[in-house]
Parts: C-alpha cells; sequence; structure tokens
DNA sequence: TATGAATGAGCTTTCATTCAT
DNA sequence: CATGAATGAAAGCTCATTCAT
C-alpha cells in the first residue's frame, strides 16, 4: 500500500506533464512559437495554464523542452531501424521509405523544424542535450554505401550527409509545403496517390544517384 | 499650389508605401505572421504605425500584399528566364541553377513560404490574384522534357511537375533548414562552398533522373 | 484655430500623463514600489492602465519618473527658501520650520523615500537627472553657519551636511515613524498639538547645537 | 519508538519553524511586506514553501510574528541595559550609545518599522501582545531625568518621550536613509568613521539639550 | 509531522487597432 | 496626406494558498 501511493501520485504528475507535452507539441507546431497559445495548450492537455509554468516554468522553456522531446522520438525511431540483412539497393529503399514515412506521420515533427528555424536554431543550439540528439544515420548511411560499393551496385564519391540530405529534402520539402505547392500547381498533393507517386520517382532519383 | 506638388505629394506617398512593403516583407520573414510586429516594421520603414495602417488597413492586409508582392517578383524572375536556344541537358542545369540560386538570394521569400505553409495557405488562396500567381515554369519544363526526349537525351515518362518539386525541394530545404542541419551534422551549411558541393550533387542527381 | 489645435492636444497629453504622474507617486508613496497596483494608479489618475504604459513604459519607469518630480519639487521649495536677511539665529530657525514643514506637508514625499531607502536608493543613483538633484541646502547652511560664527552667535567646527542630517532627522523620523511611535507610546503623534510641541523641543535642540 | 524519537522531532520542528522565522524576517525587511517572496523565505531557510503556511497559517501570520519578535528582542536587550549605577550625563550618553548601536547592528528592525510604518502600524496594534512591547525606556529616561535634574546637571522642563524620540531620531534616519542621503550628500554615510563622527555630533546634540 | 501537486485570482505588459483632428 | 493620443482585449506570468495523502 504504502510503496504504491508515491507511485500513484508521481504517475499522476509525470501523466499531467505529458500530456501539456503533448499538447504543446501540437500548437507549437501549428502555430510557431509567437503564434502558441498557453490557453490553447492548457485547454488540450486538460490541465491548467498554471499547471504549464508549474512544469516548464515559461513558454521558451516549454518550447524547448517540446523541442528536445521531438528529436529524442526521431531519433529512437532511426535506432529502431534495421537495414543490415538488406541488400544494399533495398537498404536505400527501406532507409528512404523510413525516413519519409516519418516526416508524412509526424506533422508536428515537420512544423517545429520550420518554427526552429525560423528562430536558426537558437534553442537547439542551446539544448544541453544536443549531442544527444545528433543524428546517428548519417553513419548509417555511409556504411551502407560503403557496403554497396564493395558488392559493385553503388558508385564511390559519395557523400553520406549529402546523400542524407537530398533524402530528407524530397521528403520533407514536399509535405512542409504541400499548401503552397497545390495552391500553385493546381493538384491535391496531400492525395495519397499523390504522396504515392512522389516516393517513388523519389525513389528512382535516390536509386540513380548511388548506382554505377 | 502648382502642379508639381501633388505629383510630388503621390511620388513621396508610394515611397513610403514602398518601404513599409519592403519592410514588412522582411519582418514577416523572418518572424511569422504572429510574431511581426507593426512598431519594428514602422520603424524600419522610416514611418510610423500609424502609417501602415493608413495604407494597409490591417496586419492581415499587409500580410497578403507582401505575399503577392514576394510570387510576383518570383513571376517576373521566371518569366526572364531564357533557356530555349541551350542544349537540352544545359538547358536543364541552367533551371536547376536559376531556381535554386533564386532561393539563396531570396531567403525572404522562404521565410515567406514557411509562414504561409504554416497557415495552409490560407491567403494565398485567398489572393485575388493567384491565377497570375500561377507558375509558367511547370510548363516550361514541360516542353525542356519533350525537347530533350524528341533529342534522344532525355527519357520519357517523367511528370513535369513532379521534377520541378524535386528540383524545388533540393534547392529550398537546404537552404530552410540549414540552421536545425548545421546544428545535427556539426557542419556549417552556408559556408559559400559547403552551397555549391551541394548544387553539384544536386545537379548530379537532376541530371541522372532524366537521362536515358 | 490651427494655432490653437495642437496647443489643446499637447495640453490634454500632458494632463493625462500629469494626471497619471500625481495618482502614481501617491501609490508608490502609500504602498510602495511591489504594493503599487497599475490598476489603482489608472483608477485614480481617471485614465488607463494602458496609457500609464503609453506614457512611461513600465512600472519602473513610471517608479523613476515619480521618485525623479518628487526630487526636483523639494528642489524647487528650497530655492525659493530666502533666510539671507534674516539674523543668523533666526534664519536657522526658518530654515527648520521650512524642512518640517515640507515634510509634514508632503507625506507622499516621505513615502517615496522610505521605498527608496529599500530599495538602497537604486532607481535615484541610476537617474540621468541625479547632479540636478543634489540638495543646494547644505551650501545654504553652510554659509549661514559661517555668517552666524562672524557675527558671534554660532561656534564654530560645525559640519553643515550634519547638521543638516540633524534637522532632517528631527522632522522626518517624527512623521514617518509616527504609526509604530504612536503605538509604542501610548499617544498619537499626529495631533498638531504634539507636532508642534516637538518642533518647538527640536527647534531648541538645533538653537542649542550650534549656540557658543 | 522510544521516548527520544519524538523529542528529536520536537527540536527539529522548532528548529525549523526559527530557520523561517529568522528567513522572513530578512525578507520582510529587506522587500516589505508586499515584496516578500514565500519562496525567497523557504529557501533561505532550506525549507518549503508549503512548511512556511505549516507553521505560520498564511503570509499576514508569519509577518505579525516577525514583527513581534522584533519587538521582543529590542525589550530583551533594552531589560539588559544598566545605567543606574552611572553619573546621570554619562548614563545618558550611554543610553544613546546603546540605542543608536541596536539600530546600527540591527538593520533588519530598521527595515521592519519601515514596513510596519508604511502600513501605518495596523499589525502592531492587532498584536495581542501590544502591552508587552511598550517600551519600558521612557521610563527609564524619565527617572534619569529626574535624577541628573537633582544632582544639578540636567535642566528641567523636558518631557522624557520627546527625549527618547530625539534620540532615536538621530540614530534611525541616518541608517533608514543612508541610501538617498549617500546619493545626495555625495558621501558614504555607511562608512565607520562617517558614523562615528555622526554618533559624536549626536552625543553633543543631546548633551547640550539636557544641560542647564 | 511532512510534502508534492494543484489552483484561482490577479499582476504587468503587449498587441493590433481606432479616434480625432 | 498625415499623425499623436487613446484603447479593449488578451497575452505571459506570478502570487499566496489549498488539496490530498
Amino acid at each position: 500500500m504504502s510503496g504504491l501511493a508515491p507511485t500513484r501520485r508521481r504517475r499522476d504528475a509525470d501523466a499531467t506533464r505529458a500530456r501539456i507535452l503533448r499538447a504543446a507539441t501540437l500548437e507549437f507546431a501549428r502555430m510557431g512559437f509567437s503564434g502558441a497559445r498557453g490557453e490553447r495548450i492548457a485547454q488540450r492537455a486538460r490541465s491548467s495554464e498554471r499547471m504549464v509554468y508549474y512544469y516548464f516554468a515559461s513558454k521558451e522553456g516549454l518550447y524547448r523542452q517540446v523541442l528536445e522531446a521531438a528529436y529524442a522520438s526521431l531519433r529512437d525511431a532511426e535506432r529502431s531501424l534495421r537495414i543490415d540483412a538488406l541488400e544494399p539497393r533495398d537498404a536505400l529503399q527501406a532507409f528512404c521509405r523510413f525516413v519519409w514515412r516519418y516526416y508524412a506521420q509526424h506533422p508536428e515533427f515537420i512544423g517545429l523544424l520550420n518554427t526552429e528555424n525560423q528562430h536558426q536554431a537558437r534553442h537547439l543550439r542551446k539544448s544541453a542535450r544536443l549531442d544527444e540528439l545528433v543524428s546517428p544515420v548519417v553513419g548509417l548511411l555511409g556504411a551502407l554505401l560503403e557496403r554497396g560499393q564493395r558488392a559493385g551496385v553503388f558508385r564511390g564519391g559519395i557523400d553520406p550527409a549529402e546523400l542524407y540530405v537530398a533524402i530528407a529534402s524530397l521528403g520533407y520539402f514536399y509535405l512542409s509545403n504541400q499548401h503552397t505547392l497545390s495552391a500553385v500547381l493546381g493538384r491535391d498533393l496531400k492525395a495519397a496517390a499523390q504522396l504515392e507517386r512522389h516516393w517513388q520517382a523519389s525513389g528512382e532519383m535516390i536509386r540513380r544517384f548511388v548506382s554505377r
């Protein structure tokens, strides 16, 4: 009994904190930093504005933790990615699909990154956990490129970081700029078929880029 | 009193209006819609907040005009692009360089597009001049693809819009996300040499994508 | 007509500003800095909280101006003091009465000084107008002491600053601490007769202090 | 379990309470009532805000106890004062020095009195222990004046309460207003030499006031 | 005895906007 | 054409205090 009580209490606190963090993630992603409203965060978290300050001290503090959590989630997902057993070309496609699908399934991540870039990554650089947040996937990609090269299916001289940026670009821009693109191109980019076509073409582009 | 006075006044008025529009473009691009401050716009335009309302009626009205002007500038630039005389592969590279250089030289355009996408292109779609703003370059690209195909240097089955999105992706994302990328990749993407390397690799990617 | 309009307008602004300053003087004096409430200041000034920030930018800015104005008023009063024509002993008594009466008639000045001392005179020292606020009366008192000494009615070796502090002490403390003193001594110090008795005794003390 | 545990606990509780009271004394003295922060008190007492309420019920309750304790300390010190054996003039000087030194050594007492006077001694008058807090020194001073008069060294007609107020004024004002005075007079009043000079002059003033 | 979690009310300040001439 | 004065609404944040165990 006595052992449970503090656990329950702590879990309530943790739950409240987590609800606020989740609500804030959505709010910051959709509205940007200045556009985000404490009241909306509190409501969506079924808590009060006061609790936001109780747990996160300030709007900026909350934002920073939201950002760190978003990167941490991405890193977690990246760590779960297993492509070692696949044939190099398949592995590369799997990698692309993983990245693109992550973006598609995490629109809030895209919103946060846009916001953070608007701020010139000021908060990200200040983050004490920055080193933990550095992506392990560039290394993964480097190893894959080497493996493919040894297997004679990839050409040499490709910078893994550059390849990563290219893959990210193709997945990210389509989603992040879908609204202006849809208006300007006169088609609805968010339709599933459109997205799949885009991924197909992008896959082809990456494939051709690395092939001998 | 004479005929000159109103002209001079008109010219001053136009100049003031133009200064406000320019200042607002920077402010909205850097700070987003909610983050933009009327006071800063007025100061940067060497005018007063009151004048901003005098000429543009509301923050949203000002923003819409800023957005329209930004797209109009892009269209102007696009219309000046001449690639008909070039050999198809050279023409495609020239096209890419044009797009990428435009992004690099107009960071405020990137800022505005990010802002507008955050708002799901609400203002863009409301814009009465939307049809004027629709890009002519997809058509241009379609013609080029056909020409290249006929010349036997490009493969068939490429969607011009998709190609345009790919080219835009590779140029835009690198710049728009340079701050978080620099932090996460541990290199300074804004260095000129880095940018040139990126454009080289991106050019190679586009080349390989369309070649037979 | 046209000459009057700006005057009227400016006068309104000045009047609003002045009302706010007066209201704030009372509020800060009575409640101290932390205890002062913007809302009460606005109400007493028949204006709005918003206008307080329009004219004074911040609570601290308002406080500083209140403090400067209070010192400026004292200096104005001091400059109007004429004791040169009086016989030295009479002049000294006139001086004392002037200081003491000023304190009695300006309880807000005492409140402000207490507040400012609680803050270790931080705002006063920051004031750009500090030099203007330095008291001219110590010089006045020095001249008087010399004159009295030459006339053979005052003794030598008296520091004018010390004399000033003594005179101020006797007038200030009685008023500033009247509430606790009344409670502890069991008599009502604010009664006019009590005050007059105190001034009589204090006058006698100063007289004896400087006399040969 | 044994009889020691509750004793120890009680002792810890008393110690915590005492630490809070001490911390609160400093906080209220320095910051005034409105300016005082529960959080700072808790920190300085190495306790928690919750404990402050546990022991003192409310901010006002805490303040009242702080005030009562401060007066009680003064009365304790006053009761230890022995001047009966001294020659009247020496006794008076000893009395002055005692009062002035007490002020100098208890800046928190000055801060509290200023705060309480700002509140028009509301809390002090409400205090149930007010009668205990009434100063015994006026009586002491009355006896001394009579003794000196009988001995032919003091003049008659001096109100002991008035003398007490004068002595207190000269010691209190110098310290309580030292910051604004230092700024306005252009000298550093808190320097030890300055203080001693002030006490010398003040001693002379009191001596001359009572002497025949 | 002790304490982490929670909160309502209210504070200072900011923002986009309008009034009045 | 131009502008200083004014403002309602709401934002972020703080404060003293209570709940629940």
